[in-house]
DNA sequence: GGCCCTCGCCGAAACGATTCAGTTGCTGCC
DNA sequence: GGCAGCAACTGAATCGTTTCGGCGAGGGCC
């Protein structure tokens, strides 16, 4: 009981080309045929088969994404923005989630690419990566989301980390600190590293400012608040005076060990900032400063590139589009 | 320059058949031929078309899932769990965003229709749906989320969210409070309307208790905000002494209007409970009390009941699965 | 009238993987 | 030797849509 374009066409007595004319260029056929097909269909309760579409059409009107966390507010806002682009072209945005896994990363990149997908958008693992060049062998582009590719070859769409992990520590040292560790990891991670340096000239700047690192394993809640454990067990003399997370869910989790037993108070003993400014920054215990991101405006700008390249095909060159954070100061760097 | 399995077939001096049959059925050709054709896939970079298969089989493997808010942490914790099941299948999952409108909605129910997904998943705004109905007579299995079926016809993966609003107004009446506010809406969603009705069981079965309906527009921060200010701006003596929040979105919202201007206590002058238990809720300015439900074990047993449907066939009887929430008191409701 | 266009419609070919009835060649058994 | 049985492989048909060369009818123009 699948109904097909042939069905339609019997039923309309029209010819299967002609359903299809109806179907997409409806401006090529005679408006009475238009109304007995259009009839037809919703008689027949027809539903075109997309993969039947796409086998024809080459490739898929899906966009792929992958991203570092689902969980994380920033992606899912990069997802909504890089969707809303998507749908001014009748286009579908497929979310897959790596959770900084190199596999994970790899079976989507996989499976995008059975489908076919019109374009990939991935905020990568790692910095070179054969899977995407054979993307682009076949046709396929790739734009980076959230990271600047290192040799420019491939579009991108990033927010400049090393200026926002300056941001975050001049902000500190203005507000009188000195002893800063940087909460975050596994520097693999781009955006990890570049925060990271980023800091590291801002503490260069100021004159008596010494960095500690303290490294994670991934950019979770879980994994700040064992960051802030470790902190909170040590002698009062050795801890930092400030705090730098590498994004917003760290320093959550730092927040909430800090907060735990009562014994560290924020601002007042250590200061504490974030990267991303989520939503729910400014909800914590102790409303978080931190440094923004233009989050869906990333998403659609990528989407955009992307459509963009993909219309250009060959003969287009990589853009890098950098986006400029900003500092939002709240209560937990209060001086 | 596209592979097919033609190429692979004349590289490896084999019929197209064998191929697909080292492929998918690698017991049944000769190890020596499974070698050959897999340096042949190997050197030519092939890679299979999802769209061809699909065409063929008849329906895609993928899963869809429809949710009311993908910014909503719960949301993204349930599409979690369902991956997982999915991937246990080799399937893949489509996540739709309705963002509580109808038409979202039915534009991703369209979508999934023409893609032939093997199921879908959704969190529904109403409760029948003609597209809904049309895809059950296709043959694709519908499983609710987070919501029973009025009539039972369909299968679903709920909590019992009656029981879950009476526990949450039952502890604000154990912890002494009478006049409590309810925040929510639209009450046409139906986890709005139980959790209302619970709230309303609760009330009745405590003699001098008075309950207030707040409606907002949706399960927003931003609307909780609203709601918040709303209440703030009353004059002490017509301030309820607790409110009760359809979702932790929302409680937060309310929670950060509250405490804006320093004008009102938490719990001193107002206790608060959420609703969903996000991860972000005990990390907030006071730490929300809250009612859990196991969202990424919804999305786990969502997606088994829909693939065993789908292997049944037409003999499936609907299965509805009941989850019970469970209390979780913080900060926000202390007496 | 003859010629050329345009419009509206037709229908076969093509996309690429899978399936399945059929062929080949070999082993083992009576 | 004859034959059944089996493993390994073949290749044409199939899924449903889009595309595109082509055809006939009608109109405009000289």
């Amino acid at each position: 009981m699948v109904v097909s374009v042939r069905d339609v066409a019997a039923a309309a007595s029209v010819s299967v080309g002609t359903v299809s004319n109806v179907l997409n260029r409806p401006e090529k056929v005679s408006p009475a045929t238009v109304e007995r097909v259009r009839a037809a269909i919703a008689e027949l309760g027809f539903v075109r088969n997309d993969a039947a579409r796409q086998l024809r059409a080459g490739r898929s009107s899906s966009i792929g994404l992958i991203v570092l966390d689902v969980r994380n507010p920033f992606f899912t806002d990069v997802a909504r923005g890089a969707e809303d682009r998507a749908a001014e072209d009748g286009m579908t945005l497929l979310l897959g989630n790596s959770d900084e896994n190199p596999d994970r990363e790899g079976a989507y990149l996989d499976l995008f690419e059975q489908q076919r997908v019109h374009g990939v958008l991935i905020s990568p693992l790692t910095d070179d990566l054969p899977r995407l060049e054979r993307l682009r062998k076949r046709g396929t582009p790739v734009v980076l989301v959230d990271r600047e590719s290192a040799d420019r070859s491939y579009s991108s769409v990033a927010v400049d980390d090393v200026v926002g992990g300056e941001l975050a520590v001049r902000h500190l040292a203005e507000t009188g600190r000195r002893r800063v560790a940087f909460v975050g990891g596994p520097s693999s991670i781009g955006q990890v590293a570049d925060r990271l340096e980023g800091a590291r000239r801002a503490v260069a700047a100021t004159p008596g400012m010494a960095l500690e690192v303290i490294e994670t394993d991934s950019l979770t809640v879980l994994q700040g608040r064992a960051a802030g454990e470790v902190i909170r067990e040590r002698p009062v003399s050795e801890r930092p005076d400030a705090i730098f997370a590498a994004n917003d869910l760290l320093a959550m989790g730092v927040l909430q060990a800090l907060k735990m037993l009562g014994t560290v108070d924020v601002p007042g003993d250590i200061a504490l900032i974030g990267y991303d400014d989520i939503d729910f920054a400014s909800a914590a215990v102790v409303p978080l400063s931190s440094i923004r991101q233009p989050a869906s405006l990333i998403g659609y700008t990528a989407v955009d590139l992307l459509l963009r390249e993909a219309a250009a095909g060959s003969e287009f060159t990589p853009e890098q589009v950098v986006f400029q954070p900003e500092l939002v100061v709240r209560e937990s760097t209060r001086a």
